[in-house]
Formats: C-alpha cells, structure tokens, sequence
DNA sequence: GGTGTTCGCGAACGACGTACGCGATAGGAG
DNA sequence: CTCCTATCGCGTACGTCGTTCGCGAACACC
C-alpha cells in the first residue's frame, strides 16, 4: 500500500506538506543549472559544481531531484517557459513559423539546448503549454492528431538541428573539422570534394534558409 | 621540430612504422566497441568495457586512441561504411531518397547512432565517400556548394530525428512519456491536449510519413 | 513542550576517463 | 645470431563523477 515512485519528476510533489521546509526550490536549482550550463556548457553541470553554486552540499540537491537526468529535463522545461505566445492569428503558417523563429533564439540562448532537445525530447508543464499554444495554432487545420504531433517535433528538432550546424559553424573548433576535408582534397581521389572547397564561402541570410527549410518541411507533413 | 599531435584522428597513422608492432587494430576495437554500443548501449562503451571485451587492459586502448570521443567518431564513421552507393542514376531525387532510407536502415541497426549523428557531426574516411557520392548525385544540380552541404547535413539529421521518434514510440519507456500527457489533460487546463489523447492512436506508415517529409525538406533547400 | 517528519549534508562506494612508468617484445643492423 | 631501439601492453594511481546512507538539526502541529 506505499505510494509509489512517479515515474515522471512533473507529478512528484516538490515539497513535502509536513517536517521541516525546503530552503529552496526546484525553479532556484534549476536556475543555477542553467546559468552554469549557459557559462560552461552542459557537461559542467555536475551535481557537485551545481551545488557549490547554490552554497549547499551536493547531496542535499537529491532531496529537489532523484537524480541528475531529472534536474537535465527541469532544465529543458525551463528554457520552454521563455517564449511569448500570442493568440492564432488565423494564419498558421505564419503563426508556426514565429514559434520556430522564437525557438531558435531561444536555443542560441543557451546552446546545451539543442542538444538536449535532440537527445531527450520530454515535455513538463511549459514543454505543454507550447503543444497545447502549437495545436491552437492548428485547431483549423484538417491534419489529423498524428500530424500534428509530428509537426511539433519537427519544429523542436529541425530547429535544434539548424542552430546546432550554425553554431558550430561560427564555433573555433570549425578549422579543426575542415582541415581534414582539405586533406581529403588534396589526396586527389574525392574530385567533386575537392571541387566544393574550391568554390566561394558563399553566403545567404542563415535566417531566410532556416524558414525557407522549416516551412517546406512542415508542409510535407501538414500538406 | 618535434612532430605535433594531429588534431584530427583520421590524420594521424594508425601504426608506428618501428618498434614493436601493435597486437590489435583500430579497425577490431571499433567492431567491439561497435556491438557493445548495439547490444547495451553509448553509456555502456567505457574503456574499461570495451578493454574487456577485447581480453585486454583499458590504458592498452590508448595506443591506438587518443580519447574515449575518437573512438566514438571511429564508431560513428564505420556505420558510414555500410552504405551500399550505386552509380547515380540521373534522378537526383530519387537517389537522395534511396540514401536516405539506407541511413533509417542503418540507424535501426544501431540505435545509439542517431544521438551520434546529430550531437557530433564528424566526417571520417566512409563519411568523407559518402559526400562525395552525395555530391555525385547532385553534379547536375544548379544549387551552389553551401546548398549542397546543406542537404547532405539535412538527410543526415533529419533521418537521426526520424529514428530516434520512431524508436522512442516503439520504446517501452513510452507510456512513462505519456502517463504525463494523460495527467495534464485530465486536469482539464489544456483542451486541445485532451482532444488530442482522445483520438484514435492512428495510423500511416512510417516509411510513407519518412519519404514525404524528407522530400519536402529537400525541396525546401535545393529548389 | 513533546512528537513526528522532513531537511541538510559529510562521508563513502563504485565506475569512469586518463597519465605515468616500466618490463616485454618485435624488426633491422651488424 | 645478437644487440639496439622504439613501440607495445598494461598495472597502478589520481581526480571526478552520480548516488546512497545515516544522523543531527529544524520546523509544524498537537
């Protein structure tokens, strides 16, 4: 008869009704581990680091979160609690694509996010509000539930992707990936390599590329 | 005058040419590490691990790696290795396509792949074939080189998104997903999610929704 | 004021990635 | 055939990680 573990940390009750309060909460915690991850990058975020940043000791964080996972997806959450939804404007096109727009900024924001929202699609409660705000925005629309579903991981993923190559475009580390390319050039048996490095950087807006991809693929879901 | 370390493992020489020669190969430590990753896991290729499945010490593996992160890439770009690549055929599309449901293939085949594929997009040798086969494909195409990349970059990373929905449906971690999903629609504050819990689980198949979305996507960035 | 319950957290465990150093082992030179 | 020399295999060790245990401290309520 002894309630069981919920599965999901977003249905377990952050503080317990009797005994002793908590001295902080699940949104501090998870703050500090953003601001670290936004600093530092994702793999800084150690329960220990995390908890030396909050004062406290790094066992004391297991009485917020079961466990280190738990605190990654409180962090994802978060970040989905940032953008401004505003009511469907009739167009949803138009609607989705001001979403993805928000969602990249949002990712280059903090750049762990991309990854995480790859790797580890979770909803909590903002992570709803931004479906329910999405299938708003489509409540007209003739596509069925399953659509719509594949629509809104279209948006979170093809959006990760595109900031993710972009960042690591502008990144130091760029050189690094290219100079093995340019060796494969001059080893001579790849020609049409060889040819690409040889052409211009080139350009474009890597934001017209970014709704230009986005819109095509969301309407190869949603017709 | 020394000779510095190349930054890039696929610079480097597999094998000193004196001295005593190496009793193992790249090529063996990947396929271990390889079915160690297909039968348990990312998490559970450890040096350790892998050294054991090899009947030899962890600091062995460091002869012939310089990090745990290179011996991942050497995974990586062996699975690039099982692409089958006929000669392009005149229809770019449909060869883009024939690619990429190939990359599905193989992503199944290994499912830590797809978390590879988009949160560390390295290029070795097979990698390195398999652009220029894609650049092959698309030698007839007006679009310039950054476009081209571009796509390359797009069938790989929306195929790893495919896949990893495709499996985290079929997962059995799944109804832990949803159990949330269920909660919040029963609290009765997200409407359109509940509407969207009450429809029927649907259907289509998944190779069908792969095609259209990859194509559409495609379109989006060559024209 | 006593009681029941949770909180904070020092200490410890096992696993991890990796550096160091040394005996073992091979090919090439003589 | 012997010796030289450079690499190889790897036991050992260090620091860090996630997580558990247990206990004294701190509060809410009766």
């Amino acid at each position: 008869m002894a309630g069981q573990q919920e599965s999901v940390i977003w249905m377990r009750p952050e503080q317990a009704s009797v005994g002793r309060p908590a001295e902080r909460s699940r949104a501090e915690i998870t703050a500090a581990a953003v601001e670290l991850a936004d600093r530092e990058g994702l793999e800084a975020v150690s329960m220990r680091r995390v908890a030396s940043v909050l004062g406290t000791g790094a066992a004391s964080l297991y009485r917020y979160v079961a466990t280190r996972d738990d605190l990654l997806d409180l962090m994802t959450d978060s970040t989905a609690g940032e953008y401004d939804l505003p009511a469907p404007s009739g167009d949803w096109q138009a609607d989705l694509l001001a979403i993805a727009r928000q969602a990249r900024q949002i990712m280059r924001r903090h750049p762990w996010l991309p990854t995480m929202v790859m790797g580890r699609p979770r909803l909590g409660p903002h992570g709803v509000d931004l479906l329910e705000h999405m299938l708003d925005v489509l409540a007209d629309h003739p596509a069925d539930a399953e659509r719509k579903l594949e629509a809104f991981a279209l948006v979170s993923g093809l959006t990760a992707l595109f900031v993710q190559n972009e960042m690591a475009a502008e990144d130091s580390s760029a050189p690094r990936q290219s100079a093995y390319l340019r060796h494969v050039a001059a080893a001579g048996s790849h020609p049409r390599i060889t040819a690409l490095l040889a052409a211009s950087p080139g350009g474009g807006n890597a934001r017209d590329r970014f709704d230009a991809v986005l819109t095509r693929a969301l309407t190869g879901v949603l017709g």
